[in-house]
Order: structure tokens, then sequence, then C-alpha cells
DNA sequence: CCTAATCTAATCAGGGTCCCCCTGATTAGCCCATTAGG
């Protein structure tokens, strides 16, 4: 098995400056659940995809969340809970990506073909409908997720028409 | 080895259409998600 994708599946690592680290590594000191525009500004700040920056906040996240102090683990949400405090706009996000109806043909065709495609094909789709490529992986994630509830949902559809008792929760 | 990249599951939230549904965006992950590149 494992026909081994010729092309590169996995996007090269990023690589971080020291300077750039010290920005990104400040930022979250101040902020760790920084909104859309502050993503943005660091992307440009630290010359990186904003994408990248938010990877970075996410896996920093993950490593500090334990990393804390064990009698104050519940401080990286506080950011959250007091969102009055916040600078920028509350629940700043990237608006949302609207597709038309031939972006999201050509998403669902190369959906059918490998519903996991490697950074070369979602770059090449990326670019064949003109729109990012982090958008791109994320609406991979979101399709494989529904059309995994979906066939939670559906059991079985082919075989087994009958019993259909008791499944609700 | 360190940590960026990736994944799933759950949840928030925008926008259409009529208050619920579809789907894009964000987050956590707990013997502390897994994988893998440099």
């Amino acid at each position: 098995s494992t026909e081994a994708v010729a092309t590169k599946c996995r996007r090269s690592r990023t690589k971080f400056t020291e300077e750039q680290l010290k920005i990104l590594v400040d930022a979250f000191n101040k902020k760790p659940y920084p909104g859309y525009a502050i993503k943005q500004r660091l992307a440009l700040e630290v010359n990186t995809e904003e994408s990248r920056i938010q990877i970075w906040f996410q896996n920093r996240r993950a490593r500090h969340r334990f990393l804390k102090r064990p009698e104050k683990n519940l401080d990286l949400r506080q950011d959250r809970a007091y969102p009055e405090e916040n600078i920028q706009g509350v629940r700043d996000r990237r608006c949302r990506t609207s597709y038309t109806s031939s972006q999201l043909q050509t998403l669902m065709n190369a959906f059918m073909e490998n519903p996991y495609p490697g950074i070369d094909s979602r770059q090449q789709l990326a670019e064949d409908i003109g729109v990012p490529e982090s958008r791109v992986q994320i609406w991979f994630q979101n399709r494989r997720s529904r059309l995994r509830i979906q066939k939670k949902r559906e059991p079985e559809e082919g075989s087994a028409q009958r019993q259909n008792q008791g499944q609700d929760l």
C-alpha cells in the first residue's frame, strides 16, 4: 500500500529568526489570543504569512498551557474571560470567505480525488481559484469533518434498512 | 531534539431567511493530540 505521494506533502518548516521570535513572544505575553488585526500586523512586522502567525500562536499556547505554574493554570483563558479589556475589537476574526459556485466545484472535485491534499496540491488549488492556501486548508478540514459527522448520522445506506431503533443519543 | 505542520472534534459566528441551517473561522488536544523536518 502507501503509494507515497511523489510530491512533497507538508509545507516546509518555517524558521524564525531571533528577532522574529522576540516580536512574537512579546506579542504573546501581551495577548495569547490575538485577533485577526493583530495577527495581520505581526505578519507584516515579521514578514511572514498570517497563517504562520496563527499556527505559531496555537502551538505556543499548547506548549504553555501546561508549562505554566500549576497553582494558576487558568491564566491563559483570562484574556478571553474579560473581553472588555481587549484593546483590539472583541472577537476580531478574519472575515468569512465566501466561495463562488465554480470555486466550490473545483474544491469538491479535488476533494473527491484526494481529501488530504499536500501542500503542493493545496497551493495549486489556491492559485486556481484565487484564494489563499490557508483558506483551502481550512476548507478541507471542515469538509472532512462534516462528512464524518454526516456518515456517523447515517451509518449505512446500502445495507440494513430495517433496524433503526434507539440510535438517538 | 525541538517545534512547525497537521489532524480531529467541538464550538463560535456570519449570512441567508425567517429562526434555523449551512459553513467558514477558531480553539483545544491531558499520563499532558500526532507527525515529521531541519
